[in-house]
DNA sequence: GCAAACCTTCCGACCGGACGGTAGGCTCTG
DNA sequence: CAGAGCCTACCGTCCGGTCGGAAGGTTTGC
């Protein structure tokens, strides 16, 4: 990621650039990278491009160049987690059309995209708020997509008989979302529980039930 | 809230005050008032103290008489809200020992929260990163005894055989509270779903589940 | 084939503005 | 007149963003 230094005297004023097999794009993902880990941990507001800039071993310049400002940038991460989203949706939707198994499986897909994109996941929701007018509104819409697709699979049950008539498939699957998106607060991807099990533990609370 | 304007001249230099049956504690009410009101629309670091004072009619030096700094409002705001929840909990626990209907109260109960307390929920998970060192640990352990109450009333439903043995209490528990957390995003007092309905089809999706 | 012109990538100093917080004084109550 | 309540003016800091240039790579013209 950060450019090997190479073997030139100390005498060179300044840093060499453009050693060996250095990928400028490298530099744009180390940028990402480093605005993941703190927006993350600070949250957007309380992290400046300095510091981003710092963590990634480069200056305020260096940023700017790559992008056109903070917002940008924040507006990129959250399209990355969308758009893989967006994809994950159309996988399911191409799968098995049984409502339980569509179900089970938005549910493990949902966790796990918690924990691999937990980052990502963190700043979508805490910072979603911030952007403008019309980022907000497509980012917005993108996810609208995601969670109509979740209310069409449980409207789909219902309509078939696999569910219960009395679901409200918008109230359900609101509280489907939340339940698993909830998880960001929590889920730990070292600590004892698995992804799975979790997955497991929803999906039969869900469809079957607390009632022994 | 604002104090009445008095009769008095124009050529008064400076706005009357006092007049009426006036409250300092309406005063501090207002602002707080104001606080909730821009916090959970702009989120607390994009609201200015300056801001919060305009909205309550007063100014900057009317905020730092009634509070130590920015952060000690967000305390505050978090307390009130940390203490309703645990007052609620208790009764609760007063109440049937019946686990069933234990969690069917809990889900309404967290809803009406929700509802109620809008915006102290929305600032409360947005912002309860932003409190420092020892008031995030003070907060956090309010919030873990809230859910532990949770966790242990699904735990006793599987002691007692109400709920099935095979149910893991603690996972059963984050799914429940971040259904209804999650509520904060989407549950609007004013629109065309009750908190009583939701409720209804919260409890009887974890409890019966959705199959038919 | 080689140098001049140009491009990309990055540096670092700087600016304007906003914001949290403070100091000191004024006004009205008790 | 003591003091609570509040206001005005101000300070130091930090931060997003800009700008001129430096160092290397790449293309072009001959």
């Amino acid at each position: 990621m950060a450019r090997a230094t190479s073997a030139r005297p100390e005498s060179t004023r300044r840093r060499q650039r453009w050693p060996d097999g250095y990928d400028p794009e490298n530099t744009r993902k180390s940028l990402i990278t480093s605005a993941l880990d703190l927006f993350e941990k600070r949250g957007f507001d309380r992290t400046s491009v300095q510091e981003i800039a710092d963590q990634a071993q480069l200056t305020k310049g260096a940023f700017y160049h790559h992008f056109e400002s903070k917002d940008d940038l924040l507006r990129h991460i959250q399209e990355e987690y969308l758009e893989a989203q967006l994809t994950a949706i159309q996988q399911i939707e191409a799968g098995s059309d049984d409502p339980a198994v569509r179900v089970r499986e938005l549910i493990r897909f949902s966790l796990t995209s918690v924990a691999e994109y937990r980052a990502h996941v963190t700043i979508f929701y805490q910072e979603r708020r911030y952007l403008t007018g019309e980022l907000f509104a497509e980012v917005t819409r993108k996810r609208d997509l995601v969670e109509a697709a979740f209310a069409g699979m449980v409207q789909d049950g219902v309509t078939r008989g696999v569910f219960r008539a009395d679901v409200d498939a918008r109230i359900a699957t609101f509280g489907l979302v939340g339940m698993c998106a909830w998880a960001y607060q929590w889920l730990n991807l070292s600590g004892p529980l698995s992804v799975d099990e979790v997955a497991r533990q929803f999906s039969a609370m869900v469809l079957e039930g607390l009632y022994a």
